[in-house]
DNA sequence: TATTGTTATACTCTATAACTATA
DNA sequence: TATAGTTATAGAGTATAACAATA
């Protein structure tokens, strides 16, 4: 028989939704021995790599809202694994570094979600999943023109 | 250079989540003149294509706990798309099925979700786009394994 | 006047426990 | 006793307005 949702399978959207909330689901589980939930995780790998940021720029970078990501960086900060510095230059901003601990953490996160992203990909070639970074990408783009008419760099909305 | 998230571009979750917003926030917009949102819509196709669904079985499908179903079909029934009606084998039980107005208001919505669908996976060929599907269903396969260890059926946990 | 970080707030989505009525 | 649907509630995640300090 056809599946009660077989209408619905032909959207992205929803394959991807179903396919999210169970990633999402035991991401958290894995990063929940580290004290860390998906988006602590990423705002602490940005810092990582980019020290010295301020707080505004890493939230254009995880595109979330500036009042969101104060806590997030409370729960970091608490955790002692993120510091804010204020900057010399600009007295308003906050430079965001990692500490030695959060760099530890980090580095042990990323090793676990690795493994959780080979569990969630098994089944799947190589080949297959540099094409599904590809196609979320494509898709990344396609929604940010969407939503950003000032945006046609890869021109896929409505012609003029 | 190498971009602030370069670590977590890595991963499939990131580039997923990052995707599925822009999906979810432009498919809300396309809904919203339906007066649906993608799970009032996801609701209203299954019970659609199943008439006489019980309320258990649609919370099953749509992998949403029962609670949580209820405010939908509250939604939808508010709306004149859907009846419950008492099953007469059950009486615990109610079948849904779509009214007149439901069946015309979903095929519209779709054909609308089909032109988002469209949009969204421009600059991707036909078969990225299937790729894209069988990537996605794979994976949500894997996740359902990795929360349920009684199903095998894939194979992609550790082995014994 | 504009920007950075913050507070307060509200709205949605999701998850759990406990209730009712039926089985 | 077990199940179907419901209620109440609590926890995330997300979005906006308004404020203080600084530019």
């Amino acid at each position: 028989m056809a599946g009660a949702d077989s209408t619905l399978r032909r959207f992205v959207g929803y394959d991807m939704k179903r396919a999210f909330n169970l990633i999402q689901g035991d991401v958290n589980a894995v990063l929940k021995p580290f004290g860390l939930r998906m988006v602590t995780f990423s705002a602490l790998c940005v810092i990582r790599d980019t020290p010295g940021l301020k707080q505004s720029r890493l939230a254009q970078i995880l595109m979330i809202e500036r009042p969101n990501l104060v806590l997030i960086l409370d729960d970091l900060e608490r955790a002692d694994l993120v510091v804010r510095e204020r900057s010399r230059e600009d007295r308003r901003a906050f430079e965001l570094t990692v500490t030695a601990l959060g760099a530890q953490v980090c580095n042990q996160a990323v090793a676990a979600v690795e493994r959780h992203d080979a569990r969630m990909t098994s089944g799947l070639e190589g080949a297959e999943v540099q094409a599904l970074h590809k196609a979320l990408r494509q898709i990344e783009l396609n929604g940010r023109s969407v939503n950003d008419p000032s945006d046609r760099s890869t021109g896929p909305v409505s012609p003029p």
